[in-house]
DNA sequence: AGAATTTACGCAAGCGCTTGCGAAATTTAA
DNA sequence: TTAAATTTCGCAAGCGCTTGCGTAAATTCT
C-alpha cells in the first residue's frame, strides 16, 4: 500500500488538514511545524494521489495535446515547445495521437469531459467539429485549436497564416522566372486548402499572371499522395516548372518522385516545401520552405489555454501568425 | 457543473451502485433497469468523473508511455503500435517525452507513484537506473523498459539485440569488399554500446580481420555528433572505407557530412544506418540499415506491462529480438 | 492589565465513484 | 403450498485529498 496523507499527519502527530495545507505552501502553518511535515513527507517519500487530489481541488494541472499527425516534425516541434511552457507554469502535458481519425479525437474529448485533464489543445486535425463544438459549450471544456480553421469562428484558436506563406512563395517563383507554378496541397483541411489557393491566387493575380485551375492540387497530406501526384502531373497537358507544397509530407513524396523520373531540382522542376525541420533539411538539394513560427504557435496557445483554464480570457481570441519564407537551392533558377 | 452518478441514480429512480453497476456492465442489475439506465445517462451525455472512479477502483486504465526521444521515427513507430495495443484493450495512453533528460523522467515517474496511471513503458533512455530501481521496489509501479539496458537485470524488458545486428552488418560489409569499417555509436547508452561494440569485434575476428579499437567511435546521439564525428574522422591517421552508424540521428549527420566534404557514398565511403523509417528512406543514395522490429517491441511490451498489472507474470522477463539488415545501395561496392 | 487582533491548527464535510454486505423480492424446488 | 435458493437492488463505508469554518493560543494594541 501506497503512504498517504493520513499516514503523514500521525506521523507528524498533527490534523491531515494541516499536512495539506503545509505540503500545497498555503497559509495557515506555522514555520516549523510546516518544516517538521515536509521533513517527514520526504524521509518517506510520500507522493500525494493525484487523483484524489484531482477529485476534491476540482483540477489536475494537466493538459492534453491532441495531435492529429505524429509523422510530422513540425508537429513534433510544437509539442516539444508546450512541453516547455507547461513545465514553466506546474502543468503536466498529456500526448494524444488520432492519426487524423475523428473517433480518436473523440475518445480523447473525454479526457476534457471526464476531469482528467484541465484544458486541451488540438493541434491540426480535420475540419469536422461538431464533437469538439458540443463539448466547447461547457465552460469546464477549455479547448485551443492551433492550425486549425473551424466553420463557425467559435474556438480560441492560432492559425498560420497559409495564404500569406503561399502569396510570398509564388512571388519568390516568379521573382525566380519560373510561370506555371503548380500548388500541391492537402485535401483533408478544406478550410485551409481554399486559404492557400486564395493566397496562391492572389499573388498570381497581383503579378499580373493567368489562373489556370489544373495547376491547383488538392491530395491527401501523406507522403505516397505526394509521389503520386507528380506522376499524374507530368502526364497531363500543362506542365509546371514550379511546385509549392503546403504540408510537410507531401512534400517528401514529391521530392521523391521528382528524382525518381530523373528530373532534377530546381533545373527542371523548382520546389518550395513546407516546414523547416529535419525531415525536409535532409533532402538535396536543400530545399526553399515555408516555415511554420512553431514556438510561437505553441506559447501563444498555451497562453490562450492558462487564459481560459483561469477564467481570465474574456473573449474567444483568435492569433494569425505568418510563415517565414526560407530560401535555399531548389527555387533558385539557373538563368538568374 | 457536471453530471453526476447521483443525478443519474435521481433521474433513473434507483441507487447509486445500481447506476454503477449497470454502466459497468457488472453483475447484480436486472436487464430492464440496466436498459433504462444505460438510456438515460446516454440521453444527457453522461461522462463518469475519471478521478473519482480511479480514485475508488485504483485503477485508471492509462499507461504512460515515456520516450527519451520524440525525434526518432522509430520511437515514434514504436508509439503507434502501442497505440494500438492499448485501445485494443480498453486503455489509454499517456505519452511523455524526457528529451533523455532525467530529472524529467523522475518527473513522469510520478505519474505512476501518484497512481495516475496503471503502469509504464520506457522507451530507450539512458542507463541511470537508481530512481526507476527504486519505484520498481513497489509491486504497484508496474515498468516494462523497451531498448534500455539495465545494469541489474531487475526489469521486465523488450530489447533489440544490437549486437546480433551489427554483426550482420560487418559481415555484410566484408563481403562486399570494405575492409576498414568505422562503428558510429551513441555514448550515453553505455551498456548497449558495449553490445554494439561486441558484435563489431566478434564478427570482425570471426572472419579473420584486425579489431582496431580506433575505428569505434562513442558519440552523442544525435545529427550534430553524427555530422562532427565524420569531420573527425577524415582527419585522423585512419581512413575507413565504409560506417556502421546505430542510431538513427547520427546516420542523419554522419549521410549530411559526407556529402558535404564533396565525398560519394558508397563509392568513397559505405553507409550502414540505423532505423528504416521515413527519415532515413529520404537519403540519397538509398540506406542500407537495420532497422528494428517495432511492431513485436511494441507488441511484447504491452503484454508484459498488462501482466504485470493483473499480476499474472510469475517472474521478470526479458525478451530479445533481432533487427533486420535492409539492403540498399549505400552499401553496395562498385567492384562487386 | 485586559481587550482586540491575528495566527495556528483541528474538525468535518465533501469531491464522484466503487463495492461488500444485507434485505427484499422473485423464482425454483419440494 | 411452503421452504430454499437465487436474483435484484439499496445502504453505507471508503478511496485520499482539499477547504470552509470554528476555536484555542499567541500576538498586538490601548
Amino acid at each position: 500500500m501506497q503512504i498517504t496523507l493520513k499516514d503523514i499527519a500521525r506521523m507528524a502527530d498533527v490534523a491531515e488538514s494541516t499536512v495539506s495545507r503545509a505540503l500545497n505552501n498555503k497559509p495557515g502553518v506555522g514555520e516549523d511545524t510546516k518544516l517538521k511535515i515536509i521533513k517527514i513527507a520526504k524521509k518517506h517519500n510520500y507522493r500525494p494521489n493525484q487523483l484524489a487530489r484531482g477529485l476534491a481541488a476540482n483540477k489536475t494541472n494537466m493538459i492534453a495535446v491532441i495531435l492529429s499527425e505524429m509523422d510530422s516534425p513540425g508537429n513534433i516541434e510544437i509539442v516539444k515547445s508546450l512541453e516547455k511552457a507547461a513545465e514553466k507554469n506546474g502543468y503536466q502535458i498529456i500526448l494524444c495521437n488520432t492519426n487524423n481519425q475523428t473517433e480518436k479525437e473523440k475518445s480523447y474529448l473525454t479526457l476534457l469531459e471526464s476531469n482528467q485533464v484541465d484544458g486541451a489543445i488540438f493541434i491540426g486535425g480535420k475540419l469536422v467539429e461538431g464533437h469538439l463544438l458540443r463539448a466547447s459549450f461547457s465552460p469546464d471544456n477549455n479547448i485551443v485549436l492551433v492550425n486549425r480553421l473551424a466553420e463557425e469562428n467559435f474556438f480560441t484558436s492560432v492559425l498560420t497564416d497559409y495564404s500569406q506563406g503561399v502569396y510570398k512563395a509564388v512571388g519568390h517563383l516568379l521573382d525566380q522566372g519560373f510561370e506555371n507554378i503548380a500548388l500541391v496541397g492537402g485535401e483533408d483541411y478544406n478550410l485551409i486548402e481554399e486559404e492557400k489557393s486564395a493566397g496562391y491566387k492572389a499573388a498570381l493575380i497581383d503579378h499580373g499572371y493567368q489562373i489556370n485551375e489544373d495547376l491547383i492540387f488538392s491530395i491527401k497530406a501523406d507522403r505516397k499522395s505526394g509521389y503520386n501526384v507528380f506522376l499524374e502531373i507530368i502526364e497531363g497537358d500543362i506542365i509546371p516548372d514550379a511546385f509549392i507544397s503546403t504540408s510537410e509530407l507531401t512534400t517528401i513524396g514529391l521530392v521523391e518522385a521528382i528524382k525518381m523520373g530523373g528530373y532534377f531540382i530546381p533545373d527542371d522542376f523548382a520546389v518550395v516545401g513546407y516546414g523547416d525541420n529535419i525531415l525536409t533539411s535532409v533532402i538535396d538539394p536543400p530545399l526553399t520552405v515555408l516555415s511554420e513560427p512553431v514556438d510561437a504557435l505553441a506559447d501563444y496557445s498555451f497562453d490562450f489555454l492558462l487564459k481560459l483554464i483561469n477564467k481570465k480570457m474574456k473573449d474567444q481570441q483568435i492569433k494569425v501568425l505568418t510563415p517565414e519564407l526560407i530560401i535555399r537551392e531548389s527555387s533558385i533558377s539557373k538563368y538568374n
